[in-house]
DNA sequence: TAGTGGATAGTTTTT
DNA sequence: CTATCCACTA
């Protein structure tokens, strides 16, 4: 499909005659395929052309459909090269989805658009730029993890520590003076030079941001911070970008921060003139923003809402869009999401509303403790499933990821498939890190720390005194730390440390000789993996852990392999890539982008990863004061609002089942407090919450009627302290089990993730009476499965029925006068001890 | 230099 | 409770 002459530049002039001419055309063409089934809001968003635009898109007004299809039609009716058009998603997991939705539009056209995040679409440009000023392309990305060890060198080296500096507070205000384009001069200026604890800060900024650079990296604020430098220092490159993209789209708008506004700014301005071609000046871009500022939740991260809000003032004639109708939810759903929003003030009233009906009322259930609550949300999921719910569609949300624990390890026991969405990310395990940095040692041997992080991993008996007179020796000689290595003869130390040191060095050398990218003309090379590979067996860290007797080793040198794995297929899907670009791909991944839809799992995931996201059935877990809205955000202003927020975004992800839990106690840091009903239940009417155990029942067993939650604040007020033991620490500390009955629970084991109990050689069948932790007595119904997924469905006497995973599930075979079979033949009682007594059910009414 | 054991400190959300 | 740090010993 060859594009027209006539709208190719130069002459704007001719530019502005032919967008009049398109503009008529362009309602009839795009009235057909691509105005089809939106409302009139919608239409208007697709339709309108002009310098900015701004959609208040409400949660699930299918903004993402107005957004694309405002892309096709863009391309459709000509007014745009694709290469023109840059839009801006949250994830990269949206920009693939947005890619394929407006190619399933308009076919193939779509190819040379800009569809990335924030950070990838800087990379691209800083790395076409970088020459520009004095960084190389090869430049590296530190993430937070990489942050934090930089500053807690620096921390060390300038005993900073004694003034109170920690690395968290020091890298969370150093990532919010980058937000606010500060560098370290324009912070100089700020300082008051008196305060010995104001200047050492800015000692410390100072010398991070040198480390930074000599190590030819960028952190993540950088990356936007710098494209805003560049663009600012060098007109002449602004311009380029300035004039090639002419439709600049950004997504999630209310979520932008300061330099993320700026660079925007930077992008729409009207280029320089400096092009002697040009008879008149070219425009700005025209602009089209979407957010919704009731879903805004990363104020803590530098998120500016007035972005959002005062985008009119902003942006003089800008066009206003609201779309309030939902395609998402039931009515009763939303219902809910609006009167919990409404009781925030300052925003703009918004009301979403439905056609599809009122649907299913929202359930809630109160636990004793969070494995009750669990297990409430475990039961229900195998409910919804046997109805026919897939377990895809169905997601659990929590507010921090330690509330996990209990969850997974009930999921574990009910056989339920699940899976953990962002949490410790693959590439943030210390195996991964570690391979990486032989990677990054490679593509950018400035990068000091990654060179330092390998040094001695695995040991090669290069300890820290050696490593400090390579330091001085780079230093001494002005060249890099990766360079002294070179010269470790002449450093006087013992034969094995300079062997050692060599033959790293030389390994690095060929590894960078194999990255080299092929010569004009070669076979694509499958550079990525053999380089990888290399790596990990010359520089023996795979034998290392394969050889050594911690158990955990062995799950590392799988994730090191399943590395491998990830940079082959990586090659195959990138046949012309490079480490570079491999290593930027890795570097900035988002949690969701692990989200893959077809895996046919329960997805559990924080509620700010669940932004964007909606499923049919949606649990959220630990509607608690204190999780809620969260103990860190009660001092914050603005942060009881932004909690709020974030419970909004909750409830909106759910299309047709709600269910809201909470927990009369909770277990953290080894001991049990006691957990009071969020402030933000009472804010959605009471009809519409189905309470299967609310929480004035919760606390009086025997069965009463129903209390409904929202009738009185201190209607339920006194009624939440537990009985017994208020007492305070000798909880923990007697180990528990025989304090067994009483009502709060004492404790699990929480291992999950390292050797679970085993039950392997147990063997159940049909009609066997079996005795379980927690639900007491029952009749085993059946067995499936296989091997170590072998699942039995028991009958219990009082706790109904269940589906419980042998192999882990805390269970004994009964003989007929109910005594345990043998302990013996059941593995885990020899090999845990302690953690698995017996205990009374803390579910059980006593 | 490596490995161990005891003490201690930190606990929100993440591109 | 857990992860990390530090000091001490082999």
């Amino acid at each position: 499909m060859t594009r027209p002459g006539r709208l190719r530049r130069p002459a704007a002039v001719s530019v502005a005659a032919v967008r009049i001419d398109v503009l008529m055309q362009t309602a009839v063409e795009m009235s057909n395929a691509l105005l089809d089934g939106l409302n009139p809001q919608q239409r208007e968003a697709v339709l309108y052309r002009g310098q900015a635009l701004l959609i208040v898109a409400g949660a699930g007004s299918g903004k993402t459909s107005v957004l694309t299809r405002r892309i096709a039609g863009l391309l459709e009716t000509r007014e745009a090269y694709p290469s023109q058009i840059l839009a801006i998603t949250f994830t990269n997991k949206a920009a693939a989805e947005m890619r394929e939705r407006v190619r399933a539009l308009v076919g193939n056209v779509a190819e040379g658009m800009w569809i990335s995040t924030f950070h990838s679409a800087c990379v691209r440009i800083l790395r076409r730029e970088a020459e520009q000023f004095g960084y190389s392309r090869n430049f590296t990305i530190y993430d937070s993890g990489d942050s934090r060890a930089l500053l807690k060198r620096i921390i060390k080296d300038r005993e900073a520590d004694v003034l109170g500096f920690t690395v968290s507070s020091t890298a969370n205000k150093i990532s919010k003076l980058k937000n606010e384009l500060a560098d370290v001069e324009s912070y100089a200026r700020t300082v008051n030079h008196g305060d010995p604890s104001d200047s050492m800060f800015l000692e410390i900024f100072r010398d991070y941001s040198r480390a930074l650079s000599s190590a030819n990296a960028f952190d993540f604020d950088d990356l936007i911070a710098q494209t805003v430098y560049l663009f600012r220092a060098f007109p002449h490159i602004a311009a380029m970008y300035q004039k090639r993209f002419r439709h600049i789209l950004v997504d999630e708008y209310q979520d932008t921060n300061h330099a993320q506004y700026a660079l925007i700014r930077e992008l729409t301005k009207e280029p320089a003139e400096r092009d002697p071609g040009l008879i008149s000046a070219v425009d700005g871009a025209s602009l089209t923003v979407v957010g919704d500022s009731d879903q805004s939740i990363y104020a803590f991260r530098g998120a500016d809402i007035r972005n959002i809000v005062e985008f009119e003032r902003d942006f003089t004639g800008a066009k206003v869009i609201l779309l309030e109708q939902n395609y998402r939810s039931t009515q009763n759903i939303l219902t809910a999401a609006n009167s919990v929003i409404a009781n925030n003030f300052d925003r703009k009233d918004k009301k979403l509303w439905t056609s599809v009906g009122d649907g299913d009322k929202i359930v809630g259930y109160t636990g004793y403790s969070g494995h009750d609550e669990a297990q409430f949300v475990a039961d229900e999921i195998q409910t919804l499933h046997e109805k026919g719910m897939a377990y895809k569609d169905i997601a659990v949300f929590y507010r921090t990821n330690s509330q996990t624990r209990a969850l997974e390890e009930i999921f574990i026991r009910s056989a339920l498939p699940y899976r953990i969405v962002g949490g410790t990310k693959f590439y943030e395990r210390a195996e991964i890190k570690d391979v990486m940095a032989y990677l990054i040692a490679v593509a950018n041997p400035a990068d000091t720390l990654a060179v330092r992080r390998i040094l001695n991993t695995p040991k090669r008996g290069i300890g820290p005194a050696t490593e400090t007179q390579l330091a001085n020796f780079a230093e001494k000689n002005q060249m890099s730390f990766r360079d002294s290595l070179r010269f470790a003869g002449e450093l006087g130390l013992g034969p094995k440390v300079t062997r050692a040191i060599s033959e790293l060095s030389n390994l690095l050398d060929e590894a960078s000789v194999l990255a080299e990218p092929p010569a004009e003309g070669d076979a694509a090379s499958d550079g990525v993996p053999e380089v990888l590979g290399l790596l990990i067996s010359r520089s023996g860290y795979l034998d290392a852990l394969r050889r050594s007797q911690d158990p955990q080793d062995e799950a590392r040198a799988e994730n090191v392999e399943e590395l491998l794995s990830v940079t082959k297929e990586y090659q195959r899907n990138n046949p012309t890539g490079t480490l570079i670009d491999f290593l930027t791909e890795v570097s900035l991944v988002a949690a969701a982008d692990e989200l893959d839809d077809s895996s046919g799992t329960v997805s559990l995931m924080t509620l700010h990863t669940a932004k964007g996201l909606e499923y049919d059935a949606v649990f959220l877990t630990g509607i608690e004061e204190d999780l809620l809205p969260h103990r860190m955000s009660a001092g914050e202003p603005g942060g009881p609002a932004e909690e709020r927020r974030l419970f909004y975004v909750g409830i909106t992800r759910a299309r047709k089942r709600l269910f809201l839990s909470l927990a009369m106690t909770r277990a953290q840091y080894g001991d049990v407090s006691v957990a009071m009903p969020s402030r933000y239940l009472q804010e959605i009417p009471g009809e519409l919450i189905d309470w299967k155990q609310s929480p004035g029942m919760a606390t009086s067993r025997g069965g009463t009627q129903p209390r409904a939650l929202n009738a009185r604040r201190d209607g339920y007020g006194g009624a939440y302290s537990v009985p017994g033991n208020r007492g305070g620490s000798s909880y923990g500390s007697q180990g528990g089990a025989q304090n067994g009955a009483q009502k709060p629970k004492t404790e699990w084991s929480n291992r999950v993730t390292g050797q679970m109990r085993d039950n392997g050689d147990l063997v159940l069948a049909a009609g066997d009476r079996i005795r379980h932790t927690d639900f007491g007595d029952g009749k085993v119904l059946g067995v499936t499965g296989e091997g170590a997924k072998r699942i039995a469905e028991v009958q219990f006497e009082s706790a109904g029925r269940k589906r419980l995973l042998i192999k882990v599930a805390p269970l004994e075979k009964l003989d007929a006068d109910g005594n345990p079979v043998s302990a013996a033949s059941t593995a885990h009682d020899a090999a845990e001890g302690d953690q698995t007594d017996p205990r009374v059910d803390e579910f059980e009414p006593s």
